[in-house]
DNA sequence: ACTAAAATGTACCAATCTGTTAAATTCATG
DNA sequence: CATGAATTTAACAGATTGGTACATTTTAGT
């Protein structure tokens, strides 16, 4: 009997990892579908392969389940951020592709930006009790503290950019995208939300970046 | 012998309008503060001066109230923008008030930004079940249209300038500063919601927004 | 095979929470 | 001041929901 766990695994009728995962991707697509107050612990246990018994085996009690899924999807924002690699560009393309990451990132990852919504509706308190996240949240500031580095080295940045800044400015209009999709959409129409639209507004985001971090350059190509 | 006199006689005022306008003030709050599923009637009949049975007299259920406190919150932000005069001012200068008055009017509306969060995470529902909420929401656009108009016919702003765009971006930005304060401040540190950071931003999103709305002029002042 | 521990299911409870019933109080008006 | 409509209260009912007690099955090690 070897303690090789691949081929293990197969022969086992129990597995507890996998009851675990399910029961996590189960109650992510809940909590951000509903919110904290608004998700069922009956109907996530309903939507797994398992019993309700085991949330609580597993993860305590409701507030542990939702803290195990908000880290589950800021872990998986980070990986995209990481993933990211602008070596070998000049700031000004560097910049430009961390913002266009940045933004797809955004709309590829609704229920981070749905359970980040509901963080905020509840002050942040489950994450603040997170050990996890503060880890989290490094690399992306880095990433651009560097490139703002070699910018203003380089002579083609303002001196007054800011890494926090920028991430402030890249995020706001990246979440408010998808996160206020549904009432903007409702105000004033659906155009900036399809296809082509989201493709402006990438654009547009990467213009008014660029324009408070890039000093004005005499050859410098007019906005379209 | 006047209406007016504050507490004259029993324990009971028969005020309707009064209690009507107390539930609302109570509830808005409440659901502002812990959302839809999250607030408790019995909670909201707890603050108020009468008791629970007179929430569903006036409101019929929770959704009628939580639907009354988000048509009350659209109308004040939108008398905001109202009351905002930018005739004798130039494109550039309207478009800059324009701007300094959406973030600062986003500010000091929290209840606002709540209740739009609020309804997003219920994929705005209950926004569009609202009757009074649609009429609201031409005012901004049509000042910005008309701004827009101005700024081309004179020249000075690019022709693909658009009002909805312009006010995605403005909007963008002034709500994530609101809505995202808590995880973001706990994310990357405080620094940028003090007073001075806060006034920082605010021109950060002028500059970003005029960038991509005015033509670059020679003699244009450049970025502190 | 036997046993203890881990993993899972079933049935249930206690606490909440929304909404209602029936009655009491106030007020306008004839 | 009698009367009925509008306003308000207190108490309660029905349903939901997070959480638990206990039984049962599965697995690893002996």
């Amino acid at each position: 009997m070897t303690e090789q766990a691949p081929a293990r695994k197969s022969t086992w009728k129990q597995d507890p990892e996998a009851v675990k995962a399910d029961i996590l991707r189960v109650a992510t697509a809940e909590f951000a579908d509903r919110g904290l107050s608004g998700a069922r612990i009956d109907e996530i246990a309903a939507k797994t392969s398992v019993s309700k018994r085991m949330i609580y085996y597993y993860f305590s009690d409701k507030e542990g389940l939702y803290r195990a899924a908000l880290e589950g999807v800021y872990a998986r924002l980070r990986a995209n951020e990481r993933a990211l690699d602008l070596t070998g560009l000049d700031p000004i393309a560097a910049l430009t592709e961390l913002i266009k990451a940045t933004f797809d990132s955004h709309r590829s990852l609704p229920d981070f930006i749905r359970l980040v919504m509901i963080e905020n509706i509840h002050h942040a308190a489950y994450m603040k009790q997170s050990l996890i996240i503060p880890e989290l949240n490094s690399s992306i500031i880095s990433k651009l503290a560097e490139l703002c580095d070699a910018g203003k080295a380089a002579g083609i940045f303002y001196d007054h950019v800011d890494p926090v800044e920028l991430h402030w400015m890249i995020s706001s209009m990246s979440f408010y995208n998808v996160s206020n999709r549904e009432t903007f959409s409702h105000s004033f129409g659906a155009e900036l939300h399809t296809s082509a639209g989201q493709q402006r507004l990438r654009q547009r985001v990467v213009d008014a970046v660029l324009a408070i971090a890039v000093k004005p350059r005499p050859n410098a190509p007019a906005l379209a």
